[in-house]
DNA sequence: CCTCCACTGGAAACCTAGGCTC
DNA sequence: GAGCCTAGGTTTCCAGTGGAGG
């Protein structure tokens, strides 16, 4: 089975003729034109602007479901903004709060892009706004944050953070604090104290969903400087715009397909894109999404969906966990209680890897009726692959 | 219409790993 | 080194419950 080395080297060669550069199609890219946000870069762009003359610019809010360019134009305008700025006391950290994680690691991300340092734990969370505001005082830094998916750090973690951050003012003078707020979530300012909320809103700017028609445009021009000429014809940009526009319009993952369907196709010594590649695409994404997350499962969850696994067709939270109390113990490893197995088949409902119902049996109880939602030898070929379970699996 | 099962899921306490100050 | 802090995961405890079978 194994393929001439060569003749893989020389497939992939010929690939090279597809692409001509690849990472305006990577997800981190940053076009230098955002086709349909001119209106939203302007607005960003003018709220931020007072940064260049020293004042601080009202907080803003972004809204806007996923893959609508809310990053992507929030960090265009601050890295303009960043290349007009001569005095260079302008710092412009940008934080993800649901990749940071916790309300700590958002703080500490914050403190390390401002060239403070702070332990990775051990200091409370008043301490470590203490010392960036310390460091924005001292310093007389001009700080515009960006909070991206800042609904995650509220709903996790509460408003406090924020309430801080906003009411910072004659403490950190000379410098100042300016919020960026990003969020896919339109309900989050519910949970918001008033006093927040009305000082976080200051600016608020509401990015719609890109049409099909707005996202073919947006692949055609992605295309055209990712991919040597003719390589993808119309009909695939159509395809791709139409699968992304049917979940509402997400750019990423219109761009995320393309990508995906292009390396496909490269890997397959095709020298054209067709629409069976983005189909092909499609469905490498939806099972990139399933292996990374049994990936990154702690090993307890990894043990769990085995046992859920040993039952064709579904069981319920009590038979699971005989079965996941025995494969643990096979293991020689830690056996948890049924509450906290319950909580984790919680989780991994939420995850999608399995369906997790909450069932009434009249008599004989109430249950979580328990159903494995991806194929079992991904399952175990996946999780095969963590040497301390591979035993069992 | 009532019972009573097999759990669910909230709340609080507990544990561990790391780091602080003095 | 003692005594304190936090985050994050887990255990302990327990009141609450939808509906089939009586």
């Amino acid at each position: 089975m194994a393929e001439d080395i060569s003749s893989i080297f020389q497939r992939a060669k010929g690939g090279r003729v597809l692409f001509l550069d690849r990472k305006a199609l990577s997800p981190e890219y940053v076009p230098n034109h955002l086709p349909f946000r001119q209106q939203q870069i302007s607005a960003v762009a003018e709220v931020l602007a007072p940064a260049l003359h020293g004042s601080k610019p009202s907080n803003l809010l972004l809204y806007g479901k996923t893959g609508t360019g809310k990053t992507a134009v929030s960090r265009l305008v601050v890295s303009k903004l960043k290349a007009e700025d001569t005095t260079s006391i302008i710092f412009t950290p940008y934080i993800n709060t649901r990749i940071a994680g916790t309300e700590y690691r958002t703080l500490w991300e914050i403190a390390n892009s401002l060239e403070t340092s702070v332990p990775e734990t051990g200091l409370s969370i008043g301490d470590v706004i203490e010392r960036i505001f310390s460091a924005i005082r001292t310093r007389g830094l001009d700080v515009i944050l960006v909070l991206d998916e800042i609904d995650y750090l509220i709903n996790s973690y509460g408003d406090d953070i924020l309430y801080r951050f906003t009411r910072a003012g004659e403490r950190i003078a000379p410098g100042f604090l300016s919020l960026v707020g990003i969020s896919n979530d339109l309900k989050f300012k519910e949970a918001l104290d008033p006093r927040v909320l009305s000082s976080l809103g200051e600016e608020e700017l509401v990015f719609p969903p890109y049409t099909v028609e707005e996202l073919r445009a947006i692949l055609a021009e992605r295309a055209s400087v990712a991919f040597k000429k003719g390589v993808v014809p119309a009909s695939a940009i159509n395809l791709c715009a139409a699968l992304a526009g049917s979940e509402h319009g997400d750019a990423r993952r219109a761009v995320d397909l393309l990508r995906i369907a292009g390396e496909v196709a490269e890997r397959e010594g095709s020298s054209k894109i067709t629409e069976a590649y983005i189909r092909k695409a499609s469905e490498k994404v939806e099972y990139d999404r399933i292996e990374e997350a049994l990936r990154s499962l702690p090993i307890q969850n990894k043990v769990i969906l085995l046992a859920i696994s040993r039952f064709s067709g579904s069981t319920n939270t009590g038979e699971a966990y005989l079965t996941y109390a025995a494969l643990a113990k096979k293991l020689g490893i830690e056996v948890l209680t049924q509450r906290r197995v319950s909580g984790i088949l919680a989780e991994l409902d939420l995850l999608g890897l399995v369906e997790a119902a909450v069932v009434s049996k009249g008599r004989r109880g109430r249950t979580k009726r328990i159903r494995l939602l991806i194929p079992i030898d991904t399952l175990t070929r996946v999780i095969g692959e963590d040497r301390n379970i591979s035993a069992i699996a």
